[in-house]
DNA sequence: TGTACATCAGTGAACGCGCGTTCACTGATGTAC
DNA sequence: TGTACATCAGTGAACGCGCGTTCACTGATGTAC
C-alpha cells in the first residue's frame, strides 16, 4: 500500500537512523539489510526504492552517525571557551563504553572505512577530518584560529588517537578485564585532560 | 588420503597462520572458513579435524597474532634499554599501516573482541594486558620494574591507546586522504616519543 | 467538492550465492604379526 | 624385514541458513476532470 510522501521519507530517515546505530554496534558487515528494516518496522523489500545498495545506506549512516556528535563536541568546545576536558571527560565514560550505538563512529567505523576505498571511507574520513579540524581550531588559552599551526594539529592528532585507541582497549577488555577496562577510561580522562591543557 | 603426523600438525599451523594474516587483514567476521583453508593449500572439509569450531580457530589464532608483536615490543625495550621511542617509530611506520595482516592485531581484532564476549574477547584481553605490562614495567630512564606505579601505568596507557587510535585514523584516512593519514602518522612519531620521555 | 484513475511506497516470495558445519568416502600412514 | 590391515587426515558433495538484490503484486495516495 502506498504512503504519503512525507511519511515515506520519514520512513527513510527511521531505515538511517537505525542503520546508524546496528553499523556503531557491530560494524557494517555485521548487520543486514533485512534486520535494519525490521527494526526499523518495515519488510526489507523495499528497501530499494529508497538506497540504491546497502552500500549507499552505509555512507548515508556514516555521515549520519558523525552529524550528531560532530555537533556535540563543536558545541562543547564553544560553551567551555575551547577547553576540550569537558569533552575528554564526557567522552571516556563507561556510559560511552557501553553504548556504542548511540556515541562516536570512529572506534567502531573507522576500522570498516580502512578495509577498502569506497563511499563509506570518503564519509568517515570527512568526519575524521571534522574532527581534527574542532580540536585544532581551539587552544587551551581559549582562543580560536581558522589556520592552526603545527602545535595544535599536534595536540589535536594526539588527543583524538588516544580517544579512539583508548574506547577501543576499553571496549575490547570489558567483558574479560572488567577493572582494567574501567582503568583504562579513568587513566586517559587523567592524563588527556592533562596533555590538552599543559601540551 | 591420509599425511603423517608431523606433516598434518605442520598443516594445523598453516591454517593458523593464514587465519591470524587473514583476520588482522578484514576482521574476523570477513573471512571465511573455506577462503582460510583454500588459502592454506587445502580443502574446507579437513577443517574440523583440526579446530571444534570457527571462534576456536579465531581464539587460537588471535593469541598467535598477538605473540610475534609482543615479543618484538619486549626484545626492542631490552635492547635499547627501555627506550620505547624506536618502536613507537617503527610502529607508526606507513609500511605497518599498509600491511595489517602481518602488524599489530590490536587495530583490527580488538574491534571484534569488543562485540561479544567468548574466546576471542578473552585472548586479546590477554594480549592487549601483556603489551600494557611490557610498556609500564619500563622506565624512560632506562630502569625496569616489576610492580610498575600509577606514572608507569599511565604512560603505558596513554602511548598504547594513541598508537592503535592512530593507526585506525590513519587506515581509515589512508584512501581517501593520503597526505592526512602521513601527517597523522608523523605527528604521533614526534609527540608520542616527546610524551614516552618526558612525561 | 466529488468521482475515476494513474502512481508508486511498501509487501512478501523468490533468485543465486557464500556461509559454518557434517559426512561418506579415499588412500597413505603406521601398527600388529 | 615383509606383509596385512586398522587408522584417520584430507576430499568434495551436501545440509540449512542468511545474505544482498529483484520483482509481481497490493492498495492508499494524489491528480485530472
Amino acid at each position: 500500500m502506498k504512503v504519503s510522501k512525507e511519511q515515506s521519507s520519514a520512513n527513510r530517515q527511521a531505515i538511517l537512523e537505525t542503520a546508524a546505530r546496528l553499523y556503531r554496534e557491530r560494524g557494517i558487515g555485521g548487520v543486514g539489510v533485512a534486520e535494519i528494516t525490521r527494526e526499523a518496522g518495515f519488510t526489507h523489500g523495499g528497501f530499494y526504492g529508497h538506497f540504491d545498495s546497502k552500500e549507499a545506506l552505509a555512507a548515508e549512516a556514516c555521515e549520519l552517525a558523525f552529524a550528531a556528535p560532530l555537533a556535540r563536541l563543536n558545541a562543547t568546545l564553544e560553551k567551555h571557551e575551547g577547553d576540550a576536558t569537558p569533552y575528554i571527560t564526557n567522552y571516556l565514560r563507561t556510559q560511552h563504553r557501553d553504548k556504542p550505538g548511540e556515541g562516536c563512529p570512529m572506534p567502531t567505523l573507522a576500522i570498516d572505512a580502512g578495509r577498502e576505498p569506497g563511499l563509506v571511507s570518503d564519509a568517515v574520513t570527512q568526519g575524521i577530518s571534522g574532527y581534527l579540524k574542532a580540536f585544532a581550531s581551539h587552544r587551551p588559552d581559549g582562543s580560536v584560529t581558522e589556520a592552526p599551526e603545527a602545535a595544535d594539529k599536534a595536540r589535536a592528532v594526539v588527543v583524538l588517537s588516544a580517544l579512539i585507541g583508548g574506547m577501543v582497549l576499553a571496549r575490547a577488555t570489558s567483558s574479560a578485564a572488567p577493572a582494567l577496562s574501567d582503568e583504562i577510561l579513568a587513566i586517559l580522562q587523567e592524563e588527556l585532560s592533562t596533555f590538552w591543557k599543559n601540551g
